[in-house]
DNA sequence: TCTTTTCAGTTTCTTAAAGAAACCAATCAT
DNA sequence: ATGATTGGTTTCTTTAAGAAACTGAAAAGA
């Protein structure tokens, strides 16, 4: 009965989703590029219980999308994104889009993503051709590879 | 003890992740997208349990994802993706592309997303700025409305 | 048409994971 | 030096996931 896995499905989707496909360990992620990296920032700003927290740091490093960082000298270790952990920004940004667009927010979005250099909103993520060109689903086909 | 909800938070992700944030919700999706559509079918390609199965396509029909439709004339119900389900192919993509890059695949990525029209592959997903410039984490601020 | 098989679930039960709380050593502030 | 905070671990409880058996419809076969 143990909890299936997918981890050895030949599926980019599901094999990000074994690592990455939980609430917590999303947020947690959420919340570093937000810039926190102690363990006490994550735990007070999400409300997770520790054991899980200390579980999903711990999982997250081992995947290389965290990196645990004991200061020089001394102190309290730091979460420091990776680069692997960074290029997951595509995935939070259209998480964010997609409830900005869909889920009844009181007052309006509550957050906006902004170019720092214009101040200006960035534009809604989609998925473009080689040229450049925004497809919807049906302009798109998923095509197994042979081997 | 009850299971921390995210649903009350005043923050895109945070909700977004409260209705999909999940393995299976994300995998229903994923087969949806491959054109799968009856119960049967989302249980054996996806090796759910069906008490786990049922539960999920309520929640995801519940959020306005998927539409429960029951053929005219009787017959068995098929699910299909609404268009705020349709607009969640940019949080799979992001996925499947971060896997492609990140996941170690014994032959390469099983599967391509190409462009009907040219057969070429799609290009990596990207957050552009309003003039459609390509933007890194490092270019973008997140920024809290007043409200 | 009658029978059999598949489909779309529901119910019951078991196991594993999430959460609360207490605990602890190391670090930091005073 | 003392007390508070940090970064966990351990133990225990509750909830959700998974297996399996069951059911009433629908579809397929004879």
């Amino acid at each position: 009965m143990t909890r299936t896995s997918l981890k050895d499905w030949d599926c980019s989707v599901a094999r990000t989703l074994d690592i990455i496909g939980d609430k917590w360990a999303l947020m947690i992620l959420r919340n570093a590029f937000f810039g926190t990296q102690k363990f006490s920032g994550f735990q007070s700003e999400l409300g997770i219980a520790k054991n899980i927290l200390s579980a999903r740091l711990k999982h997250l490093v081992e995947h290389g999308i965290l990196r645990r960082v004991a200061p020089q000298g001394g102190g309290h270790a730091r979460y420091k994104l990776t680069s692997a952990g960074i290029e997951l920004h595509t995935v939070l940004i259209a998480l964010l889009q997609w409830g900005d667009r869909h889920i009844g927010h009181p007052d309006g979005p509550p957050v906006d993503i902004v170019d720092v250099k214009t101040g200006r909103r960035v534009a809604p993520m989609a998925v473009r051709s080689h040229s450049g060109e925004t497809l919807t689903p049906f302009d798109m086909r998923f095509q197994p590879r042979r081997s």
